[in-house]
DNA sequence: CGTCAGGTAGCCA
DNA sequence: TGGCTACCTGAC
């Protein structure tokens, strides 16, 4: 296996934090399907052993030449972000393929994590192309234009979402979606919200986890339990108020603190 | 065996 | 704009 130095790094904390959804783990390694491939991965202190990649993927797609600490720094100004911070150091936004993400997030409606999962899992196996690697096998995401059958996408358990996943394959491309990084945040939210299944949660997780809008701020029932509790003394709050809100205290890396919070809610 | 889920779309005041 | 509700089905 090959490796690399990291710094403000968890392997654990990125993966397992609710973003990313095609990866398990066995055997002390995380195989994380990506990029067409299975990659093996393994952290021992600040070393990450990776295997079935490049250097330039692992970088990019854990962001490590980001300047962590300066992104931290900005949002360990409010306390409650801090503390989870400090919990879950080295977590990091991953930068996500945009066309897997947005499906991946239509299937996240009204679920479950393990449900998700087997949705992605079962869409990959049934659409996209046998890959495997030292033993694990898997499945690459299909291309849009792989996702036909209605039924067939209904057998993946997908349910109600089952019209919004083939409507958004026939409406949308890899570039298209790929594009909107070219776009300021509200235009390019607008954009996916054309798309059947995207409201402004989907929209917002597929900005933040694929294409680099750190200022997104998806709210789900978790966070805006969380932020009802954090920062409006427990009242019911309005998505609106609560966006709002969010993005005058965070700024331009409201998604970071998005996703501390939310993965603290949810492990305590 | 019921309840409820990482939301969205459509309809109505 | 704001407040409902139905929607599939599998985890728990």
């Amino acid at each position: 296996m090959d490796r690399i130095k990291t710094k403000n790094f968890s392997l654990e904390h990125t993966l397992e934090c609710g973003q990313v959804f095609r990866y398990s783990k066995r055997d002390d390694f995380y195989y994380l399907v990506a990029g067409g491939r299975v990659i093996q991965l393994r952290q021992e202190g600040e070393f990450l052993y990776y295997h079935g990649a490049s250097e330039k993927f692992i970088r990019t797609y854990f962001r490590l030449d980001e300047d962590y600490e300066r992104i931290v720094k900005e949002l360990k100004k409010d306390r409650h972000v801090a503390k989870a911070i400090e919990k879950y150091s080295g977590l990091r936004l991953c930068r996500q393929d945009p066309w897997e993400c947005l499906i991946s997030y239509i299937c996240s409606a009204a679920s479950n994590i393990p449900r998700i999962k087997g949705n992605i899992e079962n869409i990959a196996r049934n659409f996209g192309k046998k890959i495997a690697l030292n033993g694990f096998e898997s499945h690459s995401f299909p291309e849009p234009a792989d996702i036909k059958e209605l039924c067939t996408i209904k057998s993946c358990g997908c349910g109600f979402r089952s019209g919004y996943i083939l409507e958004t394959a026939k409406k949308t491309g890899r570039e298209k979606i790929k594009g909107l990084r070219c776009l300021p945040y509200e235009d390019a939210k607008k954009e996916l919200m054309e798309l059947p299944g995207v409201g402004e949660k989907v929209a917002d997780c597929v900005l933040l986890f694929s294409l680099g809008f750190d200022e997104a701020f998806p709210i789900d029932v978790w966070v805006k339990r969380t932020m009802e509790k954090l920062y409006f003394r427990g009242r019911k709050t309005s998505i609106k108020d609560i966006r709002k809100f969010a993005l005058e205290k965070f700024g331009r890396y409201a998604g970071y603190a998005q996703q501390f919070l939310f993965h603290a809610e949810r492990n305590g």
